[in-house]
DNA sequence: GAGGAGTGTGAGAGCGCTCTCACAATGAAG
DNA sequence: CTTCATTGTGAGAGCGCTCTCACACTCCTC
């Protein structure tokens, strides 16, 4: 029966309640081992009794851990996509960190003064550790924190070393889509790359120039465009493409809203996909099955790629060991009618 | 200088070098106006100089304030829209919490055990206020936290009374919109609506219902299809309409992405936009922008709605005051091509 | 000049918890 | 039967802060 009362119980009334002091109730709450089986269950019914909830302030007070991780969000990020990758990566980090009762504190700074606000809120101490997810890779942020003391894991690859991070391999899963069309008979391949100065832009453009490497194809620039991610981007890089190298037969896209464009671009130049032009993007956004003719992609996994930074910043928190570590995620390729013959 | 030591400084060092007692530090620290301008100004050097930053476990402790706000999301809704609508909700929130330095807790059930987990949570005491982001209006959550006397404020109608909300005027959004097409001189306006059991729902046609009515048209239910506010569901239920209603001229969409949908619809079956069929959406996404042609649409004020709910509730915390309040806000209707004669 | 009404400051209690240390009780080893 | 671990438990000291209360000073007012 939960206590009725405006108070809530503490410690102390617990431990009146079950005849022990406080520090027994302490060591039940807390897991440890070594309190007589007898002596825990009569102190777990206390708690039961009186609907006990630990504070977490004097907790906090004691150990000096908060109990809670600030996840920094800068605003273009959180913005850039039209497919739900904000939800997605909270909802990974959230998962973790509820396994481990932590708290998910959000930052979500706009602008250069928010950012150096939230920079000194967190190396005041408040949260136990940091998550950064940044898709531009200058953040001066991660390296600051960590010269500071504090755990930092990095969502994307980060410009600098030492810092440890989680990312996805758009390298292969470029590569990975762009044999597919080699393999499918293309000779002609193009890609419509992101902005150079974003890693996951930079990285999935290696991929390409990777798989046509591979392939023993001649590299030729006139099949490479650069976009901004953005829907209107790929459609005016798709027309770029398309007036440079009229023979083309396939483009690898390297986000689906520019995917869309590209497509849209395709079909008010006449080409039919994918028998004339086989397109394949990258996110596999809802955007991409909803796309006329479904998009080909190369899918990430947003939500794995929260719940393994959670659990690598939990780790460094609790363990305080300091090496840097990275982990780079797979990616699928999923096939659709717009690279399938 | 920011003190170098590792452990960071306490109130009763920095009353130690500002030659002060603890009580006066933490006077000036909290903008207490009763110190005198000479000891205020000592005590501010000391802290600068200490590097001082009070340590919110201590303060919470004593004040019974945590300082946080859960911010709830559940799943569903955070997936639900392709256009930023989660983001920028939070970063009105955010915004208006920074401003009390107030911390965001983010909390985002995904099943009905996380719902339950995230009210046991919420219930405990651990934030002072909670806000609740759903779209579907059927949680109970709100009502069980205010019984506990934890400060709730909802965004969209909440199912029952005696609950602050902040909501956006669905109804007059849709009815002016509606009007507009009527203006323009279209008189089978039909609409695609969304989800009945959901507010933004309901109210939308609600809006479309009363534009109709008011223009002394008789209701024809031929002209209204309901959808669940995806991009293919606003397809097919614009195919559906043009198979009953051949002759329809207008169509107000309830959601941008349905719109989107529509417009392929409507492409397919051969009617030019706006010359033929004039389409209005709903939300103002970028996507609505982005359209061929560009969709007009109604826009909501999301960072507004989120900046609006975390004031409510930073009152009803700080003043204790327990009136139930709600705001409703205003939308503002964009014209583009798809509307334009 | 006594009494009041501020005004500025300090002493000290205490918020609810963890954690160290001490100690009792038990059992194994010599 | 002592000695020494081992295990289970309690006493008590803080963690860093706020806030009440008391007190020392003014400065008026009659």
């Amino acid at each position: 029966m939960v206590s009725r009362s405006s108070a809530p119980a503490t410690l102390e009334e617990v431990a009146r309640a079950a005849n022990v002091s406080r520090a027994t109730v302490s060591r039940v709450v807390n897991g440890d081992r070594r309190v007589r089986e007898e002596t825990r269950s009569a102190v777990e019914a206390a708690v039961r009794d009186l609907g006990y909830v630990p504070n977490r302030a004097a907790r906090s007070l004691v150990t000096r851990r908060s109990g809670s991780i600030g996840v920094v969000i800068p605003e273009p990020t959180a913005q850039l996509f039209g497919d739900p990758f904000f939800p997605r990566i909270l909802r990974g980090i959230g998962d973790a960190l509820a396994e481990d009762e932590m708290q998910l504190v959000l930052l979500m700074p706009q602008v250069r003064a928010d950012e150096v606000r939230v920079g000194r809120y967190l190396a005041a101490g408040h949260v136990d550790g940091v998550l950064l997810v940044s898709l531009h890779g200058s953040d001066p942020l991660p390296e600051e924190l960590q010269r500071r003391g504090i755990p930092v894991v990095v969502g994307g690859r980060p410009p600098s070393a030492g810092i440890t991070y989680v990312d996805v391999d758009n390298r292969r899963g470029a590569a990975t889509a762009v044999q597919h069309l080699l393999a499918d008979g293309r000779r002609q391949v193009a890609t419509i790359a992101g902005p150079q100065d974003m890693p996951a832009g930079a990285d999935r453009l290696a991929g390409y120039h990777e798989a046509i490497g591979s392939a023993g194809l001649p590299p030729n620039e006139q099949l490479v465009e650069i976009a901004d991610f953005s829907l209107e981007g790929g459609r005016s890089a798709m027309e770029r493409l398309l007036a440079r190298a009229p023979r083309l037969d396939a483009v690898f896209v390297a986000s689906d809203l520019m995917g869309v464009g590209a497509l849209s671009a395709l079909q008010s130049a006449g080409r039919a996909v994918p028998d004339d032009v086989a397109v394949i993007g990258f996110d596999d956004s809802p955007l991409a099955a909803q796309a006329q003719p479904p998009l080909s992609s190369v899918r990430q996994p947003i939500e794995e790629m929260g719940r393994e930074m959670a659990q690598l910043l939990i780790r460094m928190v609790t363990s305080r060991e300091r090496v840097a570590r990275r982990v780079i995620l797979a990616t699928d390729l999923v096939i659709r009618a717009s690279s399938r013959r």
